[in-house]
RNA sequence: GGGCGAUUAGCUCAGUUGGUUAGAGCGCCUCCCUUACACGGAGGAUGUCGGGGGUUCGAGUCCCUCAUCGCCUACCA
């Protein structure tokens, strides 16, 4: 059943054979069994918004590089892959396209619908997805896909959610938060992005209550968004602005004195205005000051309202006005200083979709009229100083795309910071330890300074690859801040946050303690009474404080439910209280940060109700739980921005929920940039979807390509091409390097230089009428190459291989060049095991290739050439045969996490035609090469003495060819060679004289300490010996090269006696490295001497 | 403003703790369609290691400084 191997290398044929083969046999299938070595790798889960990009192909081959590698070393090996439900950015879709597609907004359909239709994209997405992981030749456990809002996942995030709530660490509080007025949502600070826009500076003249005369009319304050004033609550000065001001003066001179000559025109002119400010403004400012401290009050403008003027070292007397006015709900740094003057209070004027919720003449207008209007009535009453132009920077929402208010709201938050008396790690588990807070046991774990487990072991630690240092304290810089998360999102999809919660009457919560007197004093039910100045009491805590005088009349009551049931058999009667079920969903954040567990099964595998078809997770025979046996895992593989984003969050969830990290490492991979060094992006055209690469290059080319780039912490510049659409039939397809076309009239639109025509690579411009192009980079030609090679030289071997047989043989019989390439082999071996064990994929792959195509390629294939010839014996024959299929056999299992695809193919071929491998012991066999054994003990393979010896014959061989090739001798011609050789050289010759002729191209060799040149001979120096090579003449051409040869052994020979001449270096370099310097000069000078010998020859 | 990082051949990148004459792939030049491969073979050219200073017997590598370019982070009332 030989299964024919192509004449040509086929990618596109070739790699679905193999998919279907790998999927027909579950090959990736993993189940907990006995073995005690797991390798754990979960899947950075892709949104469902869209198809993968670059970066995910690079995460994506990272991580299956390892997890093959980790298979095939036979450790019991998980891949989890899995989808993210990615709240707002698949709703935004979605919604997107309701809007374009039928003209409806998500309020027409509803939840209900809105919801369907989301999951509905979520399928088709994942499929894509899936489809291109595939496509990749990622070997995950397709059976055990998961989804961050299925059945086992929902679970895990409402149990996780139960218990930081019950513990305390869940809270709802009215804080800052940046609103997205299109989506009408919470937004987090990672989801904006910063934009600069022509924007104006208005000076606002807000008059003084109850002026004195002699006092000023008005105190003027500055600001970009006038319409906020409507929600103004005081006007701050600085307690002391002479002092404030003459600080920033001393510290600007200061700059100025070390100013370097281009900066200081400008530090100067800064030092000049603030001078002249003290002059002009400083009187004015501590006349305002002084009022302020008397508790004078502030008209404030078309509100009627009166404001206080209150001190604040916020107010800065050097910039804008030197007073501000303050807006606690519309500003983070007011908001600042409403909560150090508490009484001045917080008013909210925006609505969420962004118009004036402020009773009065605006309400209801759209922030941006009402900020004209604003205006307008301002002018009117002559209330307006100036305006000035000014460009601001302005956050938008990465979402809509549309600027980003910050804005005073209720919203949930994650208690992130150290509590007092600290909390309980991993409750009532085996691993269970006290932290002083969430944020502090993440520091703890990658700083290694956990509580060491029950047992007395040390408790894993977290650390970074492949540069520690750096990536922890990205890691430890954002934990230490220890901020709040906010994790509620005023979206229909998503997790919807299980809190019943209401305004309730005292009385009333007298009734529902008693209505619920079962459920409260359970453990799977949690309740907090928020009383109206913020602080949160349990339920029995609350009846006490209630009953004293002056309690409120009515107080805030929050109640979870550990399991979801309960919501709708006990959710039922608290509807009937009056509470209802909080609207808001999760920060997608939160279920992602469980999913190292959440995807096993916890809080409890066994009934985890995975999806029809999919394998328990629960405990089967004698075998662990998925999550006992797999949890913590191995390695997270993801780009530099994740690590604080997600990396930090799990391992906090990781903590909390099991007491044990996720991972003990995380591989931080480079970003792929395009050509010019810029982030790859959708809108902006430059970005290329893998299944284009595949699609013209292979699946293997592209892991191989993506692997050579990865080579430590350098991100990657990718040259990026579209494929001309203006090729006619026929002709051969045109790239075109977007590097340095020039755009076009859209944004991700270019023109070809060559037609001088648009074209369009984001597929939005059919309708103008630009033609679309796919972008790809011939970088990946190279992979192609690589592939073509490997599957050329494959077919070279299965040519000769028809017979091969296995019989023990000791290493000491076997000829020089079968030692080589075997020693050769192991020394490759060791080398990319290296690499790839320090997290460097580049150099496991320069290794591999290095081998392959130099050694076994260029040098090995070539030399056993001879030995499959007709004439050649049979026994020659039948040994070349062995070595051959077992180095191939080798060279294969090397390769195959590179590059699956093609080494998989040919594993099957060579299976046929070699059934049984092996030299000096039996390979152990494998039906397909995804399961084979990694490479072991080949170190008893590695000689250095036929290294050193192949190694001599290389270097002669080289020398002979570049003679031959600047004397034009034509590659085919046989030439006679005599080689003037002694001592070891000579001994080396002799024994590698047939490979010699047969690399070199000679029809003879002859070898002795007596060889002398005749005259129609050119010569070449090898170390200390020389080669003559017969019938080409050129004397003048000899002269000349042993002449320039004679000169750089003179110049090198200068330098280092000069160095080994110097004292200095003799007395304080190490005795190794002189011992090797001078040995460099005894070479160069035998070689000089020969080279002279040379040139004295020629003269005779 | 603060922090981190980068700058090596035309291009994309390696270069471990300082130690021979700084490497690879692509591209380029010459020759070759030799019975595995032209997605190939043989050979070749190409570098003031961003500039300047310093430490050292010795610097691409360590220190200082300047320039340019990234990334993160804060602020701009």
């Amino acid at each position: 059943m030989t299964t024919e191997l192509p004449a040509k290398y086929e990618p596109a044929t070739l790699e679905p054979a193999v998919t279907s083969r790998w999927r027909e046999h579950k090959a990736f299938a993993a189940f907990p069994d006995a073995r005690e070595h797991r390798y754990v790798v979960m899947m950075p889960l892709p949104n469902v918004t869209g198809a993968l990009h670059m970066g995910h192909a690079m995460d994506n081959v990272m991580q299956d590089l390892l997890i093959r590698w980790h298979r095939m070393r036979g450790d019991n090996t998980l891949w989890q892959a899995g989808t993210d439900h990615a709240g707002i950015a698949t709703q935004a879709v979605v919604e997107k396209r309701l809007k374009e597609i039928e003209g409806k907004t998500r309020h027409d359909i509803g939840r209900e619908a809105l919801v369907e239709r989301i999951w509905e994209w979520k399928e088709q997405s994942q499929k894509r997805i899936i489809a291109q992981q595939q496509g990749m030749g990622c070997s995950c456990d397709w059976d055990r896909t998961r989804f961050t809002m299925d059945a086992v996942c929902a679970r895990a995030v409402r149990h996780t959610f139960f218990k930081m709530f019950r513990d305390g660490l869940i809270f709802r509080g009215n804080r800052l938060v940046n609103w997205d007025c299109a989506l009408q949502t919470a937004v987090a600070d990672d989801e904006l992005y910063k934009e600069t826009v022509q924007g104006k500076f208005h000076y606002l003249r807000y008059p003084l209550h109850e002026r004195k005369p002699g006092e000023p009319e008005h105190v003027i304050v500055a600001t970009t968004r006038p319409e906020t004033m409507l929600g103004d609550t005081a006007v701050a000065i600085h307690p002391d602005p002479a002092m404030a001001l003459r600080a920033a003066i001393e510290a600007q001179r200061h700059k100025v004195q070390g100013a370097a000559d281009k900066e200081r025109a400008v530090a100067e002119q800064e030092l000049e205005r603030l001078l002249q400010r003290e002059q002009e403004l400083l009187p004015h400012l501590i006349q305002i000051a002084a009022l302020a401290k008397q508790g004078r009050k502030i008209t404030l403008p078309l509100t009627g309202r009166t404001i206080p003027l209150i001190t604040d070292e916020w107010a800065d007397p050097a910039l804008g006005t030197g007073c501000v006015k303050i807006t606690p709900a519309h500003d983070p740094n007011d908001y600042q200083v409403w909560q150090r003057h508490r009484s001045i209070g917080a008013i909210n004027v925006l609505n969420g979709n962004g118009t004036i919720s402020a009773e009065g003449p605006y309400l209801g207008l759209d922030r941006f009229d009402a900020r004209k209007q604003i205006l307008r009535d301002l002018q009117a009453q002559n209330l307006v100083e100036k305006i000035e132009d000014r460009t601001i920077e302005i956050d938008h929402s990465d979402r809509s795309k549309t600027i980003v208010e910050p804005w005073l709201s209720k919203q949930w938050f994650v208690h992130m910071a150290d509590v007092d008396g600290g909390i309980t790690m991993g409750a009532g588990t085996p691993k269970q330890f006290r932290s002083k807070g969430l944020a502090q046991a993440a520091l703890d774990a990658a700083a290694g300074a956990l509580p060491a487990l029950a047992d007395g072991n040390a408790r894993m630690q977290v650390r970074f690859h492949p540069d520690q240092d750096r990536y922890r304290k990205m890691y430890d810089q954002w934990l230490a801040e220890k901020r709040d998360w906010c994790i509620s999102r005023q979206l229909w999809w998503g997790h919807r946050i299980p809190v019943w919660r209401g305004e309730m009457q005292k009385q009333h919560l007298l009734m529902l303690e008693s209505v619920l007197q079962g459920q409260l004093r359970r453990d799977d039910v949690a309740a907090w009474i928020v009383l109206p100045d913020g602080s949160r009491l349990s339920v029995a805590d609350a009846l006490l404080a209630l009953k004293r005088e002056g309690a409120p009349a009515t107080v805030e009551v929050q109640i979870c439910f550990r399991d979801d049931t309960a919501d709708a058999t006990t959710g039922v009667v608290l509807q009937g209280a009056g509470l209802e079920l909080d609207p808001d969903v999760l920060d997608t954040w939160f279920s992602s940060a469980l999913w190292p567990h959440s995807t096993l099964g916890w809080p409890d595998p066994l009934s985890a109700r995975v999806d029809p078809g999919q394998p328990s997770l629960g405990a089967r025979g004698d075998n662990q739980s998925a999550l006992d046996y797999w949890y913590p895992g191995s390695c997270l593989v993801t780009g530099r921005d994740i690590i604080t984003l997600w990396v930090a969050r799990m391992v906090i969830t990781g903590l909390y929920n099991l007491g044990d990290v996720p991972f003990s490492d995380v591989f931080l991979h480079a970003t792929i940039l395009d050509g010019k060094g810029e982030r790859m992006s959708k809108s902006k055209g430059n970005g290329i979807d893998p299944l284009d690469i595949i699609k013209r290059y292979g699946a293997d080319a592209l892991r191989y390509v993506v692997c050579e780039l990865q080579t430590g912490t350098q991100d990657i510049r990718l040259p990026v091409q579209a494929i001309s659409p203006f090729t006619k039939d026929g002709e051969p397809e045109q790239l075109i390097d977007l590097a340095t076309a020039k755009p076009g009239p859209y944004l991700g639109t270019y023109i070809d230089p060559v037609t001088k025509q648009p074209f369009d690579l984001v597929g939005q411009y059919g309708k103008q009428g630009l033609a679309p192009a796919k972008a790809v980079s011939d970088r990946f030609a190279v992979g192609a190459n690589f592939c073509n090679k490997l599957f050329n030289a494959a077919r070279f071997a299965f040519l000769n291989l028809d017979g091969a047989s296995f019989t023990e043989r000791p290493l000491a019989s076997l000829p020089l060049e079968d030692r080589w390439i075997l020693s050769r082999l192991a020394a490759a071996h060791a080398n990319v095991h290296g690499a790839l064990s320090s997290y460097n994929p580049a150099a496991a792959i320069a290794a591999a290739r290095e081998f392959f195509w130099g050694e076994l390629c260029d040098w090995y294939l070539e030399l056993v050439k001879p030995r499959f010839r007709d004439e050649a014996p049979a026994a020659e024959r039948a040994l070349a045969q062995q070595v051959l299929a077992a180095v191939l056999d080798q060279t294969l299992r090397i390769l195959h996490p590179f590059v699956p695809f093609l080494t998989e193919t040919l594993w099957q071929n060579l299976c046929d035609l070699a059934p049984v491998r092996g030299i000096d012991r039996e390979l152990e066999g494998s039906a397909l090469l995804v399961h084979a054994r990694w490479p072991e003990h080949t170190a008893t393979w590695i000689s250095e003495e036929a290294d050193s010896d192949l190694k001599c014959v290389q270097q002669w061989c080289a020398a002979i060819r570049e003679a031959r090739a600047s004397y034009q001798v034509a590659p085919r011609t046989r030439i006679a060679l005599r080689i003037q050789a002694s001592g070891q050289t000579a001994k080396i010759l002799l024994r590698g004289q047939a490979l010699l002729a047969h690399m070199a191209t000679a029809e003879s060799i002859a070898i002795s300490p007596t060889q002398e040149r005749t005259r129609d001979s050119a010569a070449v120096v090898v170390g200390d010996g020389t080669a003559f090579l017969l019938g080409v003449v050129d004397l003048d051409k000899e002269r000349d090269k042993l002449g320039k040869q004679q000169d750089k052994l003179r110049s090198q020979i200068a330098s280092m006696a000069a160095k080994l001449g110097n004292e200095g270096f003799r007395a304080k370099a190490p005795p190794q490295v002189i011992a090797q310097q001078e040995a460099t000069l005894q070479g160069l000078r035998q070689q000089l001497l020969a080279v002279e010998q040379g040139l004295r020859d020629l003269d005779h």
